[in-house]
DNA sequence: GCGGGTGGGTTCTAATTTCGAACTTGCCCT
DNA sequence: AGGGCAAGTTCGAAATTAGAACCCACCCGC
C-alpha cells in the first residue's frame, strides 16, 4: 500500500502529501468545507466511484480530519463531520485554490467557486504569509533547510 | 488517463489538485525548491524510481511550473529549473508544511525541515491570511461558494 | 582503444489502484 | 407486497504505478 510509506516519514511536507496524494481527496475536503455531509451527496457531488468514495473517507477518518457519526439510529444513518484537526486543513484548500485563480484559470474570468467572508459576503483573496512579520511567503526570501540527522 | 480528467474542472482547487493529485509531485517541487536541478539528484533524494520521475518531470515542465533546459552539450545534461509559476506553488507547499507540523508530527519534537528567512537565518511560521484584512483564514469566517451555471 | 563511470533517460513486467455496475441491508411508505 | 432511499460492499476488467534492468553518449585513465 503506498499510503503507508509516506506517512512516517521525517517531514512535514510528506506527511501531508500522504493525506493529499491522490486525485480525490482534496476535492472530497472541498465538498466537506462546502458543507457536505452524507455518503451519498459526496458521491453525486464528485461523481467518484462509491468504492473509492467509501475508501477516501475511511482514510481521512483514520486520520482524524473527519469524523463518522450517526444522525439516525433505524435504519442507521451516517454522516461526516469535520474536527478541529480536518477544519485546520482548509488554509491549505485555500491556497491551493489561490493557486488555481492565478495560473490555472483564462484571465479576467469568473471562478465558479469563490471564498467569501460568511458575514459580510465580500470576496476573499488568501496569501500565505509570514506569522511573524507578515510578510508574503517567497521562494527568494525563505529557504528550505534540512537538519541532517544522519 | 486520469490526469485529464481534472484539468479542465471548472474549479481553481480541483484543476490545482490534477498537480498534486499524485505521491511524488509535492515533494518533486520541495526538492525543487531546496535546490535541486538535475534528474539524478531528484531521484537520490527522492528515492523514486526512474520512470515516475521522469514522467512527473515531464509533467510539471508540461504545466510550466519548471522548464528543462541543457546546461551543457557535450554530453548532453539537462537540469530542471522553477519558472515564475513554479515559485508561484511555494505558499501552497508552505502551507502544507504548517499543517503537518500543527498536526502530523509529535508535539515538541523538532521537524528536519525548516523554513527559514535567507538573511535573518530566522524561523519562519507560514500562515494563510485574507489579503485584504490580514484575517487569516478559518472556516468558521470564510465560506466556499460555488456559482451554479448550470 | 578498452574498461569503467556518469548523467539522463527508456523499456519491461508485475503488483496496485481505479472504475462502473450490480448487489446487500435495514427501514419506511403506500 | 412492491418500491424507494441511504450507505455501503463486492466483483471483474482496465488503467496506473513501482522497480529493476537496460541503453546511449560521452569522458577519463591506462
Amino acid at each position: 500500500m503506498r499510503r503507508r510509506r509516506l506517512e512516517e516519514a521525517p517531514c512535514p511536507i510528506a506527511r501531508a502529501t500522504d493525506l493529499m496524494g491522490d486525485a480525490w481527496t482534496p476535492l472530497v475536503m472541498r465538498e466537506a468545507f462546502a458543507g457536505r455531509r452524507r455518503f451519498d451527496e459526496f458521491q453525486r457531488a464528485l461523481g467518484v466511484s462509491r468504492g473509492v468514495l467509501s475508501e477516501r473517507l475511511a482514510h481521512l477518518v483514520d486520520q482524524g480530519l473527519l469524523v463518522k457519526r450517526a444522525y439516525e439510529e433505524r435504519p442507521p444513518r451516517f454522516e461526516y463531520v469535520l474536527t478541529d484537526k480536518g477544519r485546520d486543513f482548509y488554509p491549505v484548500l485555500a491556497a491551493m485554490w489561490r493557486f488555481g485563480e492565478d495560473w490555472l484559470w483564462p484571465e479576467g474570468e469568473e471562478t465558479p467557486l469563490r471564498l467569501v467572508d460568511r458575514d459580510t459576503g465580500e470576496a476573499v483573496s488568501p496569501r500565505v504569509v509570514d506569522e511573524v512579520t507578515g510578510e508574503p511567503i517567497d521562494v527568494r526570501k525563505i529557504r528550505l533547510r534540512l537538519i541532517d540527522s544522519a
